[in-house]
This record gives structure tokens, sequence and C-alpha cells, in this order.
DNA sequence: AATGAATGAGAATTCATTCAT
DNA sequence: CATGAATGAATTCTCATTCAT
């Protein structure tokens, strides 16, 4: 599928000070290019342009124009991760109704730091490498609302399932928000939605699976 | 310098059902090599090979490379709306509980038809000139959309943003699901679940909007 | 041990004229590049600047570097081939004290036609991929001289080394001479001594070899 | 531009052990790259991460590349030129029929040493410098075995071509061997037969040479 | 002396596009 | 209309070398 990536030499790891914040003017250009010209018109040599390094020190740290953007990725993701895992554990005991509404408010705070990079980051990037990141974070997010649904009360056989579309619907919501109605995202009524969506839906879960489900 | 004019006029002009094979065999080309080696891998020369044309019969069908892919989106959005404008007329009149779960199985099996290229259009193509013809696709759906939940007696001044949740909702879902979870697509769950989660936000949705509204 | 070669997409093959002209212009290109600078100078942007054709051009015929060598040495080898093809067969049944002198004098010819590319080829170029076609050629001359051999009543069991030996004396010897003693090659000595050399070697050779061979 | 003259003469220089050391460290991860990776893929940062050192320590050492390739083919060629001068001395006065195999002896046991070294060294490395380099071995041999040749009769005028004769193809026997055929280097008959090609051409090269050499 | 961060010219290679035939 | 040869700016990436710390 790949015809990439012949088993690089491993780049430097940056040690003094001076090679930190190479790095860090390196991962601020490309965020900044990605924002402002589009994936398409992102190349290394402008990164290291824009960062006002050489294009041999964005080499010296990043072994090729992918790991750049995976970086930025990951320093993107791990901030939200933060917040997140900070948030998350207080939830612990709170009803559904009432930890949704705080929850998506988090989420929607989220989207609002950067929403130009968000947009950037997810829906201009191309390819697989960049999915399974993003994947790895909703992963680990689906992990933390799979055990409080669990203490909630959702049987086991429909945690799994149940957690996919809250974290896939408040995801794509935000997002979409974001992207189309930026208006909406500062609406109070906006939270107030999705919670009415998807309250009554998590609440509906805590019952077990009938292998034919009713439908009348 | 040009050597064209041909005396006497055509009965059929068989050259131009030669042509749409040519535009046919081309936007095909693009799909397969979309699905088989990616964006990047994209190029008109080997769209133009795998087709079997010269690089030169492209150009003169597509003037440039986005053309090539717009045409490639339409083509497919095209299908879609299709599809989804049989349906939703049909749907006048059905109560929201019958007409979401048909909905969502006509989502479904849109998305079951060619996932890949799916995959391959909405998630793999970078910048603005896709999103925005993938949105003017919403958007009309939207429109469907909203002129249901009028006359299902949902309130003018709530209805854009419900149906803006609507639709984000089941695509995101359904979208989400053929990436990662195929398995659960083919599941008849998937439509009770969607449906589940749907339903009771739109019968919710049919009273007027207080300006304030209450949480408690 | 090579990092290289991603499935190269097989290059167009020149099918016009023009193309034609195309490839032979960059072929003499490269030779004289390589006479005049030497490998390390030698770079593709260079060669079809002096080929005066454009750079895009030069990977429409050769997929990489290497190829562009090793056409140049596929061409030379072919020409030198030709030359040995013509004259080995007519020393069927020649006698030894006949042949080698004939036979050297081809090489010789053969070296003096344009020694400066022989240099380059043979002692600037680096790497496995052009001692292998090298090595073809001698793998044929070989042949050629074993079947002569054999003829002449050098023992089967002899004649693999015996081959070996003479295509290496004959080859390196003139080799040696076209690079350190270009007038020695002039001079009609050079085939004298050569022939000195190795005729009474290979009149040796007639005799089945004993497991233990004398030494006086 | 030059940064010399220390205005002490150090008692000790310990120092300089460590420098030695260095520069010993250095010219091993050269020769190892070489063997290992091949010319193409040596670079000075590779060598000093490979040496250990960094690549400034490696500048202080060699003003270039080449001045490192180059003292790694004086180092080589040294350790061969020692044993060389070793044993030539004590053929003073030892017929041709003994002194060769002996000699050639030497060589084969001279070039089973590293062989890949020898290969890296002679048919990697491009360029007229190192070519140079090892012409400068070449002609101190040769240097060795014309006074030989003269001791044994010899007569001056032929002397240079003579010597020229026999370094080249004993040099270049074992060099092919070395190459393509290392099981025969291993075989004593190797060593017989190169005797074999040798001693008859030498001895026969003791007489004056006619200006119109006769052939028939 | 040693370190390693930084440099930047230049190399190989691609690919959208043009145009003569 | 079709062909495919030709183009060349732009891209990714390397590597010998310099220099501040």
């Amino acid at each position: 599928m790949s015809r990439k990536k012949p088993p690089i030499r491993p780049r430097k790891r940056p040690l003094q000070r001076r090679a930190q914040e190479t790095v860090v003017a390196i991962l601020d250009a490309t965020a900044q290019l990605l924002v402002k010209e589009g994936y398409e018109a992102l190349s290394t040599n402008r990164v290291a342009d824009r960062a006002g390094v050489s294009i041999g020190s964005l080499y010296q740290y990043f072994p090729n124009k992918e790991s750049l953007l995976a970086a930025l990725i990951d320093r993107h993701l791990e901030e939200v991760g933060q917040v997140v895992e900070q948030h998350l554990p207080q939830l612990a005991g709170v009803p559904i109704a009432l930890a949704v509404p705080r929850m998506v408010r988090v989420m929607v705070e989220l989207h609002q730091q950067d929403p130009r990079l968000h947009r950037a980051l997810f829906s201009q990037l191309p390819g697989e490498a960049f999915l399974s990141r993003r994947d790895r974070l909703e992963a680990s997010l689906r992990g933390l609302i799979e055990a409080y649904l669990l203490a909630r009360g959702v049987p086991s056989e429909r945690v799994g399932l149940t957690a996919f579309f809250v974290v896939t619907v408040v995801e794509s919501l935000t997002h979409a928000a974001v992207l189309d109605r930026p208006q909406a995202l500062a609406d109070p009524h906006f939270i107030d939605e999705v919670s009415r969506l998807v309250v009554p839906f998590l609440e509906g879960s805590c019952t077990p699976l009938r292998s034919a489900p009713s439908f009348g």
C-alpha cells in the first residue's frame, strides 16, 4: 500500500535549549502554514523559511515531511488529551443528565481554542497515517467513556457501541459546528441541544440488549 | 493550423459517443487510483495511463487536475443525491418514528455501495474545493429534511439547527461505522440504535423554543 | 544491502524518432560528462543540461540516475561485444601462437577507441551494479575462450581457471597500459610481450592437471 | 585561516594520545562503513557517529572528506608496503623460479587479510585522487622489482616494461581472484599457476631487446 | 579541544501542463 | 481530435562544512 520509508536513520533528539526552540519554531510554522495556506501549499522548505531556520535544521529533527505533520498532530492531541483527562475523572458518580452537559462543554471549549488548526488538522490532512493518530485519541477517550457508562449501569454488552455512538456524535457535532456554524457553538442552546440528543439515548442504554429488539 | 470542419454534418455524431466513453474511462480510472493508491499517488499522467488514453486527451476534457477530481465528486454526489431524492418524498406524511429508520437504512445502503471510494473521497481529498462540493449536497439534503420537519410540526425557529443535527449525526455515524466498524453497519441493531438516538430528539423538537432553555 | 528502488513505474520506451534522438543525446552527454568531469561531478541535471533537453525528458526515459549509467555501460559493452564476437570465431583452428597475438591486437584496438570513456566506465563507477554488468561481458568472453582452449587440447578440468587467467591478464594489461602507459600501447612490442607472456602459459596448459603439482 | 602554533611546548602531550585514539577510531569507522554500506552511503556525519565522536572533532583532524579517505588509503597502503618491503629484500640473489612463488604467496596473503576493505578501496572509490595514491604504491613496488630484475640479468632497456607487466599481472590476478573466485585463492594451485605464467616470461626477458622482434 | 546545532547549495525526482506532429 | 514528447518549476531530502557555546 505504501512505497515509502526506507529504514531512516533516527534523527537527533534536541538536547540543547537552542535546539528545543528550533523544534518549537518548526512546529509553530507548520501549524501557521497549514492554517493559512492549506495542506497542498505546505512544503518543508516553506516551513523552514517561516520558522526562520534552514531546511537542513528541519531535517535534523524530522526525518521527513510526514513526521513533521505527525509531530504537530501529536502535540495538538496531547494538549487535547490533557484537558479531557483532567475533566473526565471528576464525572465519576455524576448522573448522566448532569455529566453530559459538562462533558459537552469541555469538548466545545476544546474545539474553540484553535478552530482553524483543528479544521486543518482533521479535514485537510490526507492519509491513513493521520487518521490513525486521531483514532488513538478517540480510542482512549472511548475507554474513559466506557468506564463511566459501565458505572452508570449500561450493560457490558452494550457499552462498546454506546460509547462509540457518543464519542462520534459529540465529536462530529462540535466539529461540524466549528466549521460550518461557528455562531451556533457560542450559543448556549448548542450544549442543551446536544444534551437533549445524548442524555435520553444513554439513559435508555441502561437495559440489557434484547437479541430481537422490539420496534412497535 | 486547425483541421476541422467536416463538410457534411454527421448524422449520428459517433465521435461524441466516443468522447463520452473517454470521459467515463478517465473518471473510472481516477476513482480506481484514488481507492488503490491514495490521493498522494494520484497524478494526471497515471490516470491517463490507466484510462488507456493519452495525457493529451485527458486535458481535452479536463482543464486541470482539480476539475478532474471535482467531476469525480460530482458524479458520485449525483448518484447519492438521486437515491436520496427518490426516497425522501415518500416520507411525506410518515411519522417520525417510522420515517427515521427508513431514512437511516437508505443512508447505510448508500455508504455500503462503494465504501472505499467514499472513504477516499471524504477523508483523503484535501482542500476547500472539495469540502464545498460536499457541503452543497448536505445543504440540499438539509433542505429536504427541513421541509419534512416543518410538516411534522417542528417550529420554524428550531428547524434549521435540528436538521443540521440530524444530518450531521446520521452522516457521521454511518461514515465512522464504514471506516472503523464495518461489521456494525451490517448489524440490524445499528439502524435501531441510530433511530433510538434520533427519534426522541426529533419528537422533542416539536415544541417552540423558549428563549431561556430550562435546565432543571 | 541496498535501500533503493521502490517499485518504479516503467518508463516510456521512445517510439518516435524525436524521442530516439533525445535518448541518444542523453547518453552522449552522460559519456562526455563522465569523461570530462568524473563520476562525482555527474548529476542528472547536468546531464540534461548538456544534452540540451529538460530534466523532465531525461526522467521520461531513465527512471533514475543508476539506470542512466547502466544504459551507458550497456551501450558501450554492446559495441565491444560486437567487435569481439566478430573476431573470435575466426580463430577456430588457429594455433595458439598465432591466435593470441591476433586476439591481443583486437583487445588493444578496442581499448584505444575511446580510452577516456573506458577509464571512466571501469575505474570510476562505484558499486556492484556496474561490476555485474562488466562481469556479464567478461563471462561471455570467457565462454568463447574456453571453447577455443578446449578445441586446442586444454583438458576440461583446467579450462575454467586458464580462461580466467587469460582474460584477466590481457584485460588488465591493456587496461593498465591505456591508463598509465598510453605510449606503450602504440608500440608493437606491446603485443609481442603480451603474447610472450600468454602463449607459453597456454601451451603448457595442454596437459592434464596432476593433483600434486610438481615444483622442482 | 590557520590556527596553529602552540606557544609553549607541552611536556607530555597526553592529549595527543587521546587524539591519536580519536584518529584511529575515525579511520576504523570509515573502513567499516565503506565495507558495510559502500562508498555511496559514506558521509562524514555517519563516520563521526560510528566513531563515537562529534562531527566537529572529525573536522579537527581531517580538513575534508577527501582527506579522510586519503588517510584511510594511506594507512592501508602503508601496512601493505611494510609487508612487501619486509619480504622483497630477502629475495636478492634468489633465482626467479624460486623468488616468484614466494612473492606471489606474499601478495595472496596480503589480499586475503581484509578482502572486503581491499575491494571497497580499489573498486568503489571514484576519482583520480585515489588512483594516484594506489599508483604511488605500485610505483615503489615496481622500483623494487626493477632492481631485482636488473640483478637477475634483465637488460636495462627492458626492465621498465617487464616490471610493469609483472606487477600488473600479479596484482590483477590476485585482485580478480579475491573478488570473483575467493576459493581459487585458497587453492595452492593458484600460486603455481601464477608462477607458471610469470617465471618463463621473466626468464625470457634476460636477453637484449632486438629492435625488430622476430615472429617466425 | 570537543560538542552538536545550524547551514544551504545542490542532488534526485515528480508531475501538471503545453504543443508540435 | 488524438498522441506522446517535452517542459521546468517545485519538492523532498542529503551532506560536507562552519561556528557558537
